[in-house]
DNA sequence: TGGAAGTTAGTGAACATTAACTAACTTTGT
DNA sequence: ACAAAGTTAGTTAATGTTCACTAACTTCCA
């Protein structure tokens, strides 16, 4: 479990590469938005990868989570990444600073343990849509024509795209709303 | 125009970021590579800014001639598509460190100058792949349904993401066979 | 012979991290 | 019940290392 010290330092953290990229985070900038000393950070954090380690922990769980919940999700495949994706953007719209760091897998390539990490997240996103895909086209409800492992490609990327968008122009523009328009869409490609 | 030696430095800097990511593309691994002291880079560059913006303005330049060529070329808006993605995959495969910088929006967040350059790129080929599909859904042999910058979003989207996955996972899958079958799978989803 | 491209040897600033210490709590033994 | 002992979370000051970058000198080639 984290203190609720350790979360107020993952927040910061997220927002830290929000607003300056994964250069700016430094310990010093963490601190300072903080309002406590450098050397405080290392009370409740054994290094600076183990924080970033702890961003990438709360993301994995939250993946699996919601990967529990598809499986236990009787419903058309089509109502289920509308489901899915929603629940992401509610997620994001809650947390804009995630956005920054869970589709930004370059971010993390320096370090082997935080790269080994982001993939898993990428990998296990991946899987669960893959898997409702398939599942669609087994009960005859999602097209065929294409294997579930290029549709899925589809969905993904299309979504991970929007999301990066949004992040990168400043949240310039609703996400919510233009989330909602692309989930019909993808819809629309994968019905049959 | 750019010399030989700035040619090899920026060529080094890619790698250097394909291989520890921006955090590994210091002056100092950048003069190790290529075989001369830091000093040196300086009589080629006024600045580490200023080679990223090497990087990113010859990025521009590709991205401008593939739209120019993508302008002036007759043909149904799949086969553009295709000729495009295939041009992409071509210059992928040839300098594999492209990838880690070009779909990388994130790892310019620290630097306006650098950030700007880097949106306007993705902003082109945005563009240029819209242009494409609304001229397509004009001439019929595009899918009306639904609107070109969604068609849009879904083609670079899954292609990004293909790209990215090859790149965060060394290369281990052949990305020109995939990224063949991933052209068709787009068109069978564009078409009417 | 002069300028382009290299060198050596340095700069100050920033980096993550540690040492030494302290104030304010809580736990424990008698 | 209360003091000794231990814990938690913070401080200031400093560590060695790396960062981008520069001044001054040298080598090399047209």
């Amino acid at each position: 479990m984290q203190t609720e010290r350790q979360i107020e330092i993952i927040e910061a953290a997220l927002e830290l590469i929000t607003e300056k990229g994964i250069q700016g985070m430094t310990i010093k900038n963490l601190s300072k938005k903080i309002g406590i000393t450098e050397p405080a950070i290392y009370r409740h954090f054994d290094s600076k990868t183990d924080i970033l380690l702890g961003i990438l922990n709360n993301f994995k769980e939250m993946a699996n989570m919601l990967s529990g919940i598809m499986e236990s999700y009787e419903a058309p495949a089509m109502e289920k990444i509308s489901f899915m994706f929603s629940k992401m953007l509610e997620l994001f719209s809650e947390t804009p600073s995630m956005v920054s760091v869970i589709f930004s897998e370059e971010i993390f390539k320096n370090e082997e343990v935080l790269k080994v990490r982001i993939v898993e997240i990428l990998n296990l996103h991946s899987q669960t849509i893959e898997g409702i895909i398939l599942k669609g086209q087994k009960e005859k409800n999602v097209r065929e024509d294409i294997d579930e492992k290029s549709l899925a490609l589809i969905a993904m990327g299309s979504f991970r795209l929007l999301v990066k968008r949004w992040d990168i122009n400043n949240h310039n523009f609703n996400l919510s709303a233009e989330g909602k328009k692309l989930i019909t869409v993808i819809s629309k490609v994968l019905e049959k």
